[in-house]
DNA sequence: CTATTGATTGAT
DNA sequence: TCAATCAATAGG
């Protein structure tokens, strides 16, 4: 196994080296319809130094799960009607995690269809809510392992192209910092 | 306790 | 450009 797709020796490193590393591997879900899988093509990085990030200066109730070892999946609600995943990275207790905003389908696309109520394939997971939706997730997923289990991350089948880096989307504070990747020129990537 | 905000999306 | 919709957080 090349020494890059080990995914613990990957995660263990700084969430924006991970945000850049976990583009082309893949987030696959086992549901009792079968398996949902798709390639990650865009992320973003948040540490506990950032303003941007929910870990900002102190742990919570909700953000607890950031400060545990790496590999666990940190969700949270948002507006009032969204949920979003990340993935724990770094060492334990620092309060980092990459959003996963874009995915590219590859398995079980009729029941992301089915889940989005949506028939366009490039309208399925170019978000990081519509991604969460398309996969079946709901907050229950919030602190498992990524590492194993039912919802995990595989690694890459093919190299990855060109990466883009810039700033992130949706934020006000520290928006200035290049924490967003994503596969250049991929039609799956959120454009807002 | 009340008020504001937000790592979004979809419709206008 | 803006409403939907509510948990977390800031403020009193």
């Amino acid at each position: 196994m090349n020494k890059d797709q080990n995914l613990q020796s990957v995660l263990e490193k700084g969430a924006v080296q991970v945000a850049k590393e976990l583009l082309g591997w893949r987030l696959v879900h086992d549901t009792p319809r079968g398996q949902i899988s798709g390639k990650v093509v865009e992320t973003e990085a948040y540490t506990s130094v950032d303003q941007a990030s929910h870990s900002y200066k102190w742990k919570t109730s909700r953000t607890s799960v950031m400060f545990r070892p790496a590999g666990f999946a940190y969700v949270y609600f948002t507006y009032g009607m969204h949920y979003c995943l990340n993935v724990v990275t770094g060492e334990d207790g620092e309060g980092e995690a990459v959003l996963f905003r874009a995915l590219e389908p590859l398995e079980g696309i009729e029941n992301m269809m089915a889940n989005r109520h949506k028939d366009n394939i490039t309208q399925l997971t170019n978000g990081p809510a519509k991604l969460f939706q398309a996969l079946g997730l709901t907050k229950d997923y919030y602190g498992v392992d990524l590492r194993r289990g039912t919802l995990r991350l595989e690694p890459p089948l093919e190299a990855v192209g060109r990466i883009t880096q810039t700033t992130r989307i949706g934020i006000t504070k520290d928006v200035h910092r290049p924490w967003r990747f994503y596969v250049t020129d991929n039609p799956f990537v959120s454009k807002s």
